[in-house]
DNA sequence: AATGAAAGTGTTATGATATAACGGTAAGTT
DNA sequence: AACTTACCGTTATATCATAACACTTTCATT
């Protein structure tokens, strides 16, 4: 959000199908939300292209575990998004990665290997579903 | 390596073939492997059974990233496994992540989340491919 | 306003990754 | 032997992602 780019109606379309889900959703599922269809995105390469867009811009982000996009939740960021994601019930806390990101750099370094971006994913369990045991 | 726990024929050919690569390899890659369907090996489905059998002994692990598998290369880890991967060569070194887990973890704690693993992939340059400009 | 470059789009087809379902086999336990 | 568990082969199918091509929109420059 909060990013002043002009974006297209597919994308538009996109963008708003997934910060409505709140969840993660893979392309495929955001191609079979009626309110997508109806705005007349129909083939998977328009979703994906409208995504690809949307992850340059930083709004959206990809889960890799789960082949999935969630829309961003931070403001636009430069340091590399994080995510924990419940086994439970699918949902995903994104957290910002400033102290960690330098150090992992730096780890990195020691291994003679210079870092330019990050994956880091979390799997467990959200709060509300630990405490159901 | 180093696990006292008998795998079988089909297990044995694919953690030879990914520990002889010595780098990613997809499920597909490997079915397409001589010395994979010389020993009979022709289903992906196969392919995907001796992987996840290896997974679970730790002696395989998934990039996610790359929708790839790589032999493990540190003695049998408690701790998750982390990559660093080369955008040039695609080569991948393993590192492990004693203190980063805990501080994760910690991390994770403090958003009321229960963490039980965790995927982290960090991509860039490789000391080779970044001293080669 | 005309021109031209860059980005976006629709459509069709295809490639790449992963699993379901079924029945059968091998090996260890009692 | 009877039972259990893991493993296997085969076929079909599900899921995720991109290639190729022709066309349109957008917008800065002239
Ligand atoms: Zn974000
Ligand atoms: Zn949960
Ligand atoms: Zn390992
Ligand atoms: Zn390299």
């Amino acid at each position: 959000m909060a990013k002043e780019v002009k974006l297209t109606r597919n994308q538009q379309v996109v963008m708003a199908a997934l910060t409505d889900a709140g969840q993660p959703l893979s392309a495929y599922q955001i191609l079979d939300l009626e309110v997508v269809r109806d705005n007349g995105l129909k083939a998977p390469l328009t979703i994906y292209r409208a995504l690809e867009k949307l992850m340059a811009l930083g709004q959206v982000h990809r889960i890799e575990s789960l082949n999935a996009f969630v829309a961003c939740d931070h403001e636009p960021h430069a340091e590399p998004a994080a995510f924990m994601i419940c086994q439970d019930c699918r949902c995903t806390i994104e957290f910002s990665t400033t102290s960690l990101s330098r150090s992992i750099a730096r780890h990195a370094g020691q291994h003679g290997f210079q870092m330019a971006g990050m994956h880091l994913e979390v799997s467990g369990h959200c709060e509300a579903c630990a405490s159901a045991h």
